[in-house]
DNA sequence: GCGAACGTTCTAAATATTCTGAACGCACGA
DNA sequence: TCGTGCGTTCAGAATATTTAGAACGTTCGC
């Protein structure tokens, strides 16, 4: 039985899963770890499909994938032929590896070739500032991903600094 | 005729509309917004239409999400019945609006229905340690991004100040 | 060696997204 | 008032993504 109530882990797994699209990741994919997130204790992959009502050949190819990731680890249960699945406790490692693998997939290709044309010539006047303007955008935001994924403890001071500077720091709206 | 060769807008176009997904927008409102980027003067519908080698429908559909992002305008060409349409000349803006409403469709409510989660008993040990954690990430992204959106200038040197330390910077691979 | 338990892979079905093109309504000039 | 040019909307076609479930290979206990 897992440590927090079954309606809570609902809950969760439910959220987890709809906010996946915004980093790119499938929905089964995010219950998947959503799950394992909010469970105490190793699960087999036929458990995991049960609970969430999936196919054990979908569970199989989420759990693959997190694996790749690197957010999900296999452990072993003496006396049990099954494999059973964990997550990994660094909930930033996560993060840093999807965010890692989107900007080398889909980032990296596009920031090449708007500098390669900013560099052709072709380009003037009020465009060319335009493109130079985001050419520098964009490599900004290359430079503060790099270094967060470089040094994560470090970036992530910075951010909680920027986040939490008095001006224009908003409340949530909740509660 | 544009300012730029139609083979480098051509290219850029193309890019762009590859990156689009990265944020979230469909291919083609990313190359229609590309288009009028990498073009100088106001385009009518029917020409960006036939330059991208998309519908009229689409494309109308495409100008009207793009308004709605407030990245594009309509302007007025005298003696000439058509609409034409400009990028708006800050790019920043482009982004921050474009961040801002995926923001609020997608992560504010996960973000609401992580911190509920949280604060409800239910989760004990580890699991609430992670749960907490993860929460402690997202509210500072949040933070981030809000700072972002409400005080871009700032917000955008202290990015560059991150991105531009001299741990961790990589160069670029390109060239 | 045989059969059962288990995980993986793959095909085809289900679903979601995107796009086209026809239908429509509006505004304008004749 | 009619006809033309224009933009928008929308139904359904085209396409892409996601999922289920059957088929298969492997391992282990007997």
């Amino acid at each position: 039985m897992p440590a927090t109530t079954p309606e809570t882990v609902q809950r969760f797994v439910e959220a987890w899963g709809a906010m996946g699209s915004l980093w790119g990741i499938n929905r089964s994919v995010a219950r998947v770890h959503a799950l394992l997130m909010a469970t105490e204790e190793a699960l087999a992959l036929e458990e995991i499909a049960e609970r969430l009502q999936i196919s054990k050949g979908n569970a199989s190819m989420s759990l693959r994938e997190l694996r790749t990731f690197g957010v999900v680890r296999q452990v072993e249960v003496p006396g049990d032929r099954r494999d059973f699945y964990v997550t990994e406790p660094d909930v930033w490692l996560m993060f840093f590896r999807i965010l890692k693998e989107r900007k080398r997939r889909e980032f990296d290709p596009a920031l090449e070739a708007i500098h390669a044309l900013v560099d052709a010539p072709g380009a003037t006047g009020a465009v060319r500032g335009r493109l130079e303007q985001m050419a520098d955008l964009l490599t900004t935001i290359e430079g503060v991903v790099n270094r967060f994924l470089q040094d994560p403890q470090s970036s992530r001071s910075a951010l909680a600094f920027i986040a939490g500077m008095p001006f224009g720091r908003k409340q949530n709206g909740k509660g």
